[in-house]
RNA sequence: CGGGAUGUAGCGCAGCUUGGUAGCGCGCAUGGUUCGGGACCAUGAGGUCGCAGGUUCAAAUCCUGUCAUCCCGACCA
């Protein structure tokens, strides 16, 4: 490809609009352009990385015997209210009407179209098991699309979904499809946890989540070096150990503590650390009021109080529920004499000796308390967020925490779905069962922001081979000089017989405007013809590497097909 | 949805406090000189200052509303 014939620009200046690497390179390499908030046209440069992406996705998928298939973006509203998910989704979906007032949406997902494909289809246990799969647009309308393509209103997803007859050709399913995952996220170059992962609203049984690792990832794992354990901190239990066991139990004293409601003042007042309080925090969980204690120097985790109550919605309680549960004002709630629907408390509370806690009485706490001798909870259950150095689920060893991109999330569905919309098979002694049922999304921008953002430097991206748009750049240094540009068109000729993606830069800018930009769209190896193209020598540059080599013009075509044959053998 | 910020030429920005004929850099076009890491000179094209009201002799500038965009948070198969 003559770059002087490409549509393509570079901008010089980052775009003011974008945060982060991936976000302003995606733009200033011209790989797109936005369209409105997360909606993004492809240029040329940028889709063809995603038919790489894709294509990679897709040999990995066929390899596992999955048959691609394509369904429909537009959605109608009745299979949604089969399952009950065209309200759970709510303001997130896309909704439209046509003419004739019928109700469509813009799949955010298709479980429920692939579960009604097959339903239509599958009548014996003979005919299973199968895995489908689309590389296909969706829509969600995000409340808030951001960094790009990395949380975008329009993506394209890779989705598969598997139909066994049981739960064992279930773990089969899953089992490639974890294997599949791990070869593509592996051909991308890019580095990465599984992990472990709530089932959250999709149901189903175990989930894992292919977390790209970042500082801009949205996501936080909790992971151990030592045994290789890794899990979304919304999921991660927490391990507790007793704590101020050997202490004796004192008497319990009420303090007037006047004016003193947070954590922090109460660190000051009492001079002690926060370990020695527990807060109780009010919710509202779905229609119940719940109070939730732990220590003072942990945080809530929301999924797993979702998941304790099965519940649709948790929140923060207002003012009002707040001072009605307690008698007090906001900052003096604790457990004794509370008014609420049920008590929760946070397992490690309940091996503490001797804390804080509120009285429920405006200006007044109470210390010296005990779990089990002064209060007793409804529920005693892992509440918290783990933390760095707490103790590894696994192996008890200290765990970190660090940012991931979610790139791709498998799900044992199980019949959730066959059950709500009666996609069943007659077994062997012909009863009709619920087919089993798996589910299995990769992002695919998702996977090309997160690329970028493992692979870049300060002057641009740098493409892996298995994803670059072009395998290499030809920059005729001097572009008056007619014997360059004549050499640069020989090699790019004999490159393009043999089957390598070329890109020759032939425009009429200065060489060093040329290096910039194929540094900026990081193709991984830039041949440059300049004077020494005399002595019949081209310079040989890889774009991950600082210093580059003469190589005979003869030898150039078989340099750059090795290196290709050993990146992506 | 709560909080914060920003909308002026394709991109990056100034001008707004104190109202008076819309500017700078880059990019773009033409001509010339240059030519291996974002050249230089000259000439030029390009903007209803997000939009709608209002105040005023006069609004990019002041007021009201609205839309859009971005960031933090909440939320998120």
């Amino acid at each position: 490809m003559k770059m002087s014939e490409m549509f393509f620009t570079t901008l010089r200046e980052t775009p003011s609009e974008a945060e982060i690497p991936s976000h302003q390179l995606m733009l200033r390499a011209g790989l797109m352009r936005k369209l409105a908030s997360g909606i993004y046209n492809y240029l040329p440069l940028g889709k063809r990385v995603l038919k790489k992406v894709e294509e990679i996705v897709r040999e990995e998928m066929d390899k596992t015997g999955a048959q691609e298939i394509l369904a429909s973006a537009l959605l109608p509203a009745e299979l949604w209210r089969e399952t009950g998910r065209w309200d759970v989704f709510g303001p997130e979906m896309f909704k439209l009407k046509d003419r004739n007032e019928r109700e469509f949406c813009l799949g955010p997902t298709h479980e429920e179209i692939f579960t009604d494909i097959v339903r239509n289809e599958i009548k014996s246990y003979k005919q299973l098991p199968f895995n489908l799969y689309q590389i296909q647009t969706k829509y969600r309308d995000e409340k808030r699309p951001r960094f790009g393509v990395m949380r975008s209103r329009e993506f394209i997803m890779k989705d598969a979904y598997s139909f066994d007859k049981d739960w064992d050709g279930l773990d089969v399913s899953y089992k490639k499809m974890y294997d599949a995952y791990c070869a593509i996220f592996d051909r991308c170059g890019l580095k990465y946890w599984v992990v472990d992962a709530d089932t959250g609203a999709m149901g189903g049984k175990d989930s894992n989540e292919f977390m790209v690792q970042s500082d801009v990832g949205e996501a936080e794992v909790a992971y151990c070096d030592e045994c290789g354990y890794a899990a979304n901190v919304e999921k991660a239990p927490c391990v507790n150990r007793p704590i101020h066991i050997d202490e004796a139990e004192k008497e319990i004293k009420k303090v007037s503590t006047p004016d003193v409601k947070t954590v922090d003042e109460l660190v000051h007042f009492f001079n002690v650390t926060a370990e020695r309080f527990v807060k109780t925090l009010i919710y509202l969980i779905d229609d119940k009021v719940v109070a939730v204690m732990l220590r003072g120097d942990r945080e809530v985790n929301v999924t797993k109080l979702q998941n304790l109550f099965k519940a649709s919605d948790v929140q923060m309680a207002d003012r009002n529920t707040v001072e009605n549960a307690t008698g007090a004002e906001v900052g003096f709630a604790g457990p004794i004499d509370i008014n609420v629907d049920a008590l929760v408390v946070d397992d490690e509370v309940a091996n503490m000796k001797n804390f804080i806690i509120g009285a429920n009485e405006t200006g007044y706490h109470y210390e010296n308390v005990n779990y089990g001798r002064d209060f007793k909870a409804d529920i005693v259950a892992d509440i918290r967020n783990i933390e760095v150095g707490d103790a590894c689920p696994k192996c008890g060893r200290p765990v970190s925490i660090a940012r991931g991109i979610e790139v791709g999330h498998i799900f044992k569905l199980g019949t959730k779905y066959s059950e709500a919309m009666d996609a069943t098979y007659l077994d062997e002694n012909g009863q009709e069962q619920p087919i089993i049922m798996g589910c299995y999304g990769i992002g695919i921008n998702r996977t090309v922001a997160a690329i970028i953002e493992q692979h870049h430097d300060d002057k641009g991206i740098i493409w892996p081979m298995s994803v670059t748009p072009y395998h290499v750049i030809i920059v005729v240094a001097s572009n008056y000089q007619p014997e360059q540009i004549q050499a640069a068109q020989s090699i790019h000729d004999e490159l393009t017989s043999r089957g390598i993606e070329v890109l020759l830069d032939d425009r009429d800018e200065r060489a060093g405007v040329k290096f910039n930009d194929a540094d900026l769209i990081g193709i991984p190896m830039r041949i440059t013809v300049g004077k020494k193209i005399s002595g019949g020598m081209v310079e040989f540059k890889r774009r991950d590497k600082a210093d580059s080599m003469d190589v005979p013009i003869s030898d150039i075509v078989n340099k750059v097909i090795d290196e290709i044959s050993r990146e992506l053998k």
